[in-house]
DNA sequence: AGAGAAACGGACTCGCGAGTCCGGTTCGCT
DNA sequence: AGCGAACCGGACTCGCGAGTCCGTTTCTCT
């Protein structure tokens, strides 16, 4: 027999990844108003070779968000490295307003897109690693014993989008707002 | 002469108010996302006299968010009778948790709509209501000095609209996160 | 009550953007 | 090199919802 697997050629898997950094820089920009064609253009590609690697524009968002999530998964485990507990929190924090500042697809990986199993699971290890941080503060008395990941996932969430919609491309104003989230969370 | 100022036909009164109360209930169920025809049809009226009313579903939002702005003020106004600034603060963010639970609305009168000038106006004498509301507090020592108004507001929006995105409309969830935003401004 | 002006309403237009399709091109294997 | 299969791109379709228009109804003033 020996029927080869069928080999993925190597240009269409070049187009999928330059399709999806595209995607998460217009979604970056302009949030869910994104246009297709947009995206498209931006990858240097045709509207087809779009949907042909993602069946629908929520496929997009979908896999950008799981880049996303997988990326905040690995910032909270990175910061957990800190012996100290409540540091190892602020700072992750601080680092994510500093990166997602003027960032509108931060949104996507906590609350958008389809609900596809692997964006589940990306968002299941992640909301994890976030709970073993906020643990962790929570046992040294640092942060306040109700803490939940839920909450910090709204308010960070909802900030995001909040400062993304106004425009606000200041970092020292989404220092500030993180800040105020993470003093929310002190004991 | 005796040219009569042209009057407004009583009607035309009464449907004016009957879609601005329908469109406020349609985007505080729907956000933005909420059709023009079902604004019509939950106010009882066609599209063609919405239309007469607003020239845009633009105006239409302004005109709920103009709504909004004044009884956010009146609110904030009300609350600074109490002699405690701070439980003064903390009463009214908690009044507003209670009253916007699952409303996708919220944010029309904090950050959305047309700039219309009586609506940049309705924002502004309710910005300065909030910042009488918050100098008294920090005067007591009982808020952080650095708050802004500015702060409070990207926090409330960013949280109602993420709540409301969520669909989460359990009274004491919003409770919890409005308690999370007193807090990050306790000194 | 009756006339005329103003408001009503829903059928219609129009633009926009998501998703499809097929002739032409490029890749990978022999 | 040469061939077949897989991929490319952009012209096309289609649905949806904002905004328009005009024949009909309702109000107000005398």
């Amino acid at each position: 027999m020996a029927v080869p697997a069928a080999r993925t050629r190597a240009d269409a898997v070049r187009n999928r990844a330059l399709v999806i950094d595209a995607a998460a820089a217009v979604f970056a920009e302009k949030g869910e108003a994104a246009l297709v064609p947009e995206i498209a253009a931006r990858a240097g590609v045709g509207k087809g070779t779009v949907y042909r690697c993602f069946p629908t524009k929520d496929h997009l968002v979908a896999a950008v968000a799981i880049e996303r999530a997988r990326w905040f998964e690995r910032g909270a485990r990175a910061a957990a490295a800190d012996p100290d507990p409540w540091a190892a929190f602020s700072t992750f924090m601080a680092g994510l307003a500093e990166a997602h500042c003027g960032d509108r697809g931060m949104i996507f990986s906590m609350s958008q897109g389809l609900d596809l199993p692997e964006l589940l699971e990306a968002r299941a290890d992640a909301h994890e690693a976030l709970r073993e941080l906020m643990d962790g503060a929570i046992a040294t008395g640092a942060m306040r014993a109700d803490a939940r990941p839920e909450d910090l996932k709204v308010l960070l969430s909802g900030v995001a989008s909040s400062l993304a919609t106004a425009e606000e491309r200041d970092p020292a104003v989404w220092r500030r707002l993180a800040q105020l989230v993470v003093d929310a969370f002190r004991r």
